[in-house]
DNA sequence: CGCGCGCTTGACTAACTTCAAAGATGGTGG
DNA sequence: CCACCATCTTTGAAGTTAGTCAAGCGCGCG
């Protein structure tokens, strides 16, 4: 515990009375001396469901994906973790998902019972995940409602306007994942996902300049398909 | 904030220094002296999605459900909130979903402003709202894969497991909603979610001793078609 | 250059939805 | 207390969307 209580007192300078309306991103900047700087490959797993949690991790660089499997194989993607992405907050003692790299990647990972300590007497990096959380939980509603009642047009529309949101002001999108990972994430088939891109290609809403990029040419009739709920 | 002030020394002694293993109902007990009570008829809604989210509440008895509405009336049921659940977590200054009552109920009412406040100040209670954050997390994670990935059979299956797990170890589960409600819930229709309902009845898996109201006859099979995700 | 993996496209199928109608349920007023 | 009516639920038949199965294409890597 003194350990802990040495970390508080190197952080308390910047964690202290910040505003709340700040974004998510580098809210958690004070814990990065906290972190240590791993590598994955390709396909990866950075770790796997009901692993005990020991680490958050923050993704640097490349592309992470949540994974859920039901018993005979049936497999959800849950979300791509991009660069700023914090994960693991949700778990309890252990993960509820396995994650594993899209791309090449780096991560800072973070002992969670050093972080959990500091929250515990720091009010401001306790609020910081709770944001997270919180935002984490409209993201999944969102989802909910694409999956329970969006058309597969209108879930890749949705889908691809996430990414742009993300992404910065650009209309250039990255696609990192393959077409399988998107129908896992999506409630779809690769196939649908491959055939609602062509449509949306055919009706000049996106060009798809390779299969792992597309740009956004009609963003208003995007909006439209995806259906502001 | 010399309100604050007041509230936080008086609610110190019941907040400080819990240990992190108990249940989410009632750590936040010590809140309940900031509630207000209010009364609620069966349809009448708590608030509508994008209103300033300024209250937290908590269900004490009935039933409340969270909804949202694509642009064309198609809905998607989120949540149904039940005795002890806490709502309004996820709003960041808006709420995310409209809350109405499914039978008449009562729920108590918390400024969102003092609770936010104190947890400030206390991380005993920031904990608790990250940790009831967290659980609403996980079964958002769960419901996405159900979502996505299950048949109408296993859906209604993993609907029935989850009231049975909230309503405590009987075999006898109320349905306070209607088939329409479920099958917002679902991502199914109404006929669908009647069904398969009939289906399970047909296989002696529950019995249906009224439109509202079921009994499981055989928990494990419930269990192998909800799939142990 | 060729090989492998992922993407696209087509034809067919299955699961769920839609449309329709009849059967329960429960709340209300006579 | 009972009958009626609105609403919810069940069931049936037809339609639609997305899934499955299968074949061919193309990009990127060795």
């Amino acid at each position: 515990m003194s350990a802990t209580a040495a970390l508080q007192i190197a952080l308390r300078p910047q964690t202290v009375c910040r505003g709340a309306g700040a974004p998510r991103r580098d809210e958690l900047g004070a814990l990065d001396r906290l972190g240590t700087v791993a590598s994955l490959r390709r396909e990866q797993p950075l770790f796997h469901e009901a692993d005990p949690a020991e680490f958050y991790f923050k993704v640097v660089t490349g592309a992470i994906r949540s994974c859920k499997l039901l018993a005979d194989g049936r497999r959800h993607v849950g979300e791509f973790f991009m660069p700023g992405d914090f994960i693991g907050l949700d778990a309890e003692t252990n993960y509820m998902f396995t994650a594993e790299a899209v791309t090449d990647a780096t991560v800072v990972r973070y002992s969670r019972r050093r972080v959990d300590a500091l929250a515990w007497q720091e009010p401001g990096i306790g609020r910081s995940l709770l944001k997270i959380a919180c935002h984490r939980l409209s993201s999944a509603q969102q989802q909910m409602v694409l999956l329970s009642r969006k058309t597969a047009e209108e879930r890749i529309a949705s889908f691809i306007l996430g990414l742009a949101d993300r992404n910065g002001a650009t209309d250039r999108i990255s696609l990192p994942m393959t077409r399988t990972d998107i129908g896992d994430h999506l409630g779809l088939t690769m196939e649908t996902v491959s055939r609602a891109l062509t449509q949306l290609k055919k009706d000049g809403v996106i060009e798809l300049t390779s299969s792992h990029e597309l740009v956004i040419l009609d963003r208003d009739m995007l909006a439209d398909l995806a259906d502001a709920a």
